[in-house]
DNA sequence: CGTGATTTTGAAGCATTTCAACTCTGGTGG
DNA sequence: CCACCAGAGTTGAAATGCTTCAAAATCACG
């Protein structure tokens, strides 16, 4: 999902043109004459940028709250390892102390896709919530610890203590809003595009995080990034070539995980520049 | 998603139970606007049941226990209503009475995406929670009414009353485990089969609610299908067409937008066979 | 310092998109 | 009543971008 007040922001209400902003708050969209509106026109008006209030960091206040409201056990893990597997019972919830996971989807067909990725401060197992059986697979990218929290005991503590109920709210709306976002950039940026984002949104949540942004250390194979982001692993490959080439970024001596982005802002515009080619407009 | 057990897809499949057959005769019939629905039409033709458990429809508990437990308003609307739109600021749900609605993703360069459809008894506004303003718009596909519920008079009945609690916790988590399976859809099925589970996911949302399934009246251009699917009209058009050549749908004489599905475990084979010539086998 | 896994790169094949023409429907006005 | 038009949908042919297949280069681990 979108962090706050990045360069990427900025872009977004300075982008094409029917989007640009209105003072926010003042469009009552109860229903009145309709007659006049066309989806089309009202389109062409609105849309401040999302997320524009507050950077809000979520992963420190889940970490902050949980750690003051809520019993919970501590579990480390490293590479590979599985936190849950897809079809488990589902009772506990895991709070990512440090580390990075995937959340792996799986079909009834075999059909599989990382979903998700959670770095510190984010929440494994929301998919296990309305069947009481986990819907995807969580493994770990990378050795860290994770904070098991037992659902009932979850749900007591944001009955007694409502700041509780409203993080977990919040980190649960965080990743529908990253999924959805994701689903997006599948739909709509080509393969090069969608790897140049598939870093930006990387680097952000690195931002998020208070960590350096310049060097990102992909623990995957290009095969999982090209699953992530529903592309081939050679097309991944070739779209990194082309990013380097481009000087978008960078590889490190030390090996072709280790990638450098010399420029935030240099990237996003990449984004940009690829969709404006891409659709002329819609309508 | 799709159902059908093989192996490996036990262990989802065993607990969700997205896919079970409803008790004979116990369709709601009072309220909807779709097509009017004769329970016989129903009668052995659902997709079997996966897993032993209950097919837990909680969107009959939504709206129960809102109807209890929560303060809440009505509002109307029609088709092509906005209910909200991205960028706003968010401070009520939408509880869906009856109607069908869509979430467009909205990115900051102007990329759009319908995001998720919502039927009777499912949340609208999720998106809102952590940044405090719309990441997404709603717009209504039918006439239909929503029930309108303040998101802090939520929080307040949520601690006062668990159940209210967890019934949130479930949808959204639902919602979240739909979204998963679209991005699953999108990258690894052809474009045919892709718009083949768009009319079962369809299908069996209606079957959820005791509605027919072997009718669907898809409230969308063809065009609004490919934004959600992640393809062209065109390519939609051809996919219908094709599936309708294999017999797996068929048009009604009403219109294109009419579409009858024969046999829903058809379709399902459709789209497991297109994967198999797909996907040999990962790992 | 090999051996197997990972990554890169090339060339051919193919699915989807793009561009374009045509049909069908519903609504409007002469 | 019919002509006309705009929007939606279908279909064909060409273009394009990603995948597939294949081979070589590089990395990683014992």
């Amino acid at each position: 999902m979108s962090l706050s007040a990045t360069p990427q922001k900025v872009l977004k209400s300075s982008g094409t043109a029917r989007y640009a902003t209105l003072p926010a708050g003042r469009y009552d969209t109860r229903d009145h004459d309709y007659a006049a509106l066309t989806p089309r026109s009202l389109e062409g008006r609105m849309v401040p940028a999302k997320g524009s209030s507050a950077p809000r960091s979520f992963w420190r206040e889940s970490l902050a709250l949980v750690e003051q409201h809520v019993a919970f056990g501590r579990r480390k893990v490293r590479a590979d390892d599985r936190i849950y597997l897809c079809g488990e019972a589902f009772e506990t919830l895991y709070l990512v102390n440090w580390g990075l996971c995937k959340l792996v989807n799986l079909a009834p067909d075999g059909r599989e896709q990382p979903a998700d990725l959670c770095f510190k401060g984010e929440w494994l197992g929301f998919d296990g919530i309305p069947s009481g059986r986990h819907g995807c697979s969580a493994i770990a990218l990378d050795c860290g610890e994770l904070w098991t929290i037992r659902y009932d005991a979850l749900l007591q503590a944001s009955a007694k203590e409502p700041m509780v109920m409203r993080v977990v709210l919040a980190a649960m709306s965080a990743q529908l809003t990253r999924n959805r976002d994701a689903l997006l950039s599948m739909s709509t940026l080509a393969a090069d595009a969608r790897v140049a984002d598939f870093l930006l949104q990387w680097a952000q949540s690195l931002a998020e995080r208070g960590l350096r942004t310049d060097q990102i250390n992909v623990q995957m194979t290009r095969a999982d990034m090209g699953h992530y982001l529903g592309l081939t692993l050679e097309s991944v490959s070739r779209a990194l070539s082309r990013l380097a080439r481009c000087g978008v970024i960078e590889f490190n001596e030390k090996g072709r995980r280790d990638i450098s982005i010399p420029n935030l802002s240099a990237l996003s515009e990449f984004i940009q520049n690829s969709t404006e080619a891409r659709s002329p407009v819609l309508h």
